[in-house]
DNA sequence: GTCTATAACGAGATAGAC
DNA sequence: GTCTATCTCGTTATAGAC
């Protein structure tokens, strides 16, 4: 049997990756907001309404991307934890971190997508969640290991903060004490602080040697969210 | 003498001016990349070639409008120092923060103009450099207060970073220990991941009380830059 | 001198008829 | 799927008003 449905589906499969490699190098060009599907197509040698039958809209097509991002990068940093599955919780925390930064600065303007400036006009649709959460479960899950082993010490809580840490443990990590779990949304977000400002230039002329640099504060961070050093 | 110059003086600040306010009105509506100087002329009722009186080039107006962006951010957090001149170095730190993010929460636009994602096609001058050093100097400045109190305790340095950490000191604060500098990079960097993800919506059902989170968070990376709660 | 207006260029996007 | 007519844009040259 010649199955002409599989074979259809690989073409149908393929033309897509084409169509989404092509708005990948106008996004690097041209930046989200100015993605036109008439210019991916024109770059394919198609006509504009034959994507359509691929994307049904720009925003669609923006969605997948997007979707891309958050997987390629939730991909680099669970690879990056099981690599560094034998070495202790604060090693794996610093090592998923690197893989993040290593991850952005090898794709800056997939980086920008997902964790910069809002695209005007687009608004990201529930279908992203999932994706976008990788990375913050990969962090999660270093934590919790490391809460079995020596243990989260010096981990503090303001006082109005309670409720809210409360809530954040139980939607997040219910195993984790709230305190770790508000120190881990803090570092997970002052993690993106240190990875944006160097993709996007604001260490210009002010941190020269990054790689150090980061490392460190990586380690400070996982101090914070209460791996010790062992 | 009825001064001709000092009313064209003014005629023409007042002109520049509403320039740049009809040009931030399209900031948030279309974003940076989509800024154009014929529709700010159109808005204005003028000819698009009588701007080129103004700006020399539509470049030209986004650096203006990414200068008072940093600016108006800079004064932000100065005023909060300047209010909280006789309050502890801890507490000035966190209402410089939230300075910041309130500054942010209220100018989203101008917040992703000057850190969120680069412009495509445009890159930023040497004359940023200045108003956007702005917020950093307030953060050191405090800092250099909390030294000289109680002092900087528990700050350590990863082995290879020694070198960066006495170049960064000897460029941003000569009177700081590397340690110090280096601490007060990172919550610098830090601080932004917190108002970023905040500002860009990626707290969206992760962090509901906002307001109590980064009051805790900005409190930590006091303690994380070495300024002891006192 | 200082400004605005007209017109135009080359490039690109877009909408709709066919 | 193709073609065309009509938009947009940044920018410049030029002419004329104050």
């Amino acid at each position: 049997m010649s199955t002409p449905q599989g074979a259809r589906a690989r073409a149908r499969q393929e033309i897509t990756a084409a169509i989404k490699e092509a708005a990948r190098r106008q996004l690097a060009e041209e930046g989200a907001a100015k993605l036109s599907l008439r210019a991916v197509a024109r770059e394919l040698g198609m006509v504009s309404s034959a994507l359509y039958r691929y994307f049904p809209s720009r925003d669609d097509l923006l969605t997948a991307l997007i979707i891309d991002a958050y997987d390629s990068l939730g991909e680099a940093s669970e690879r990056a934890r099981d690599a560094a599955s034998t070495a202790p919780p604060p090693a794996r925390w610093i090592a998923v971190c690197e893989a993040v930064r290593g991850w952005a600065l090898a794709h800056p303007h997939e980086y920008a997508l997902i964790y910069g400036s809002p695209v005007p006009g687009y608004s990201a649709p529930e279908t992203t969640v999932r994706a976008a959460a990788r990375v913050g479960l990969v962090l999660i899950g270093i934590v919790r290991d490391g809460h079995r082993g020596p243990g989260l010490a010096g981990l503090s809580l303001t006082a109005g903060l309670r409720p809210e840490a409360e809530r954040m443990a139980a939607d997040l990590a219910p195993d984790l004490p709230p305190e770790a779990a508000v120190a881990l949304v803090a570092a997970w977000a002052q993690l993106f602080g240190l990875v944006g400002f160097e993709v996007f230039g604001q260490f210009h002329r002010v941190v020269e040697d990054r790689e150090a640099f980061f490392r460190h504060a990586a380690a400070r961070l996982a101090e914070g969210v209460g791996l010790n050093g062992s």
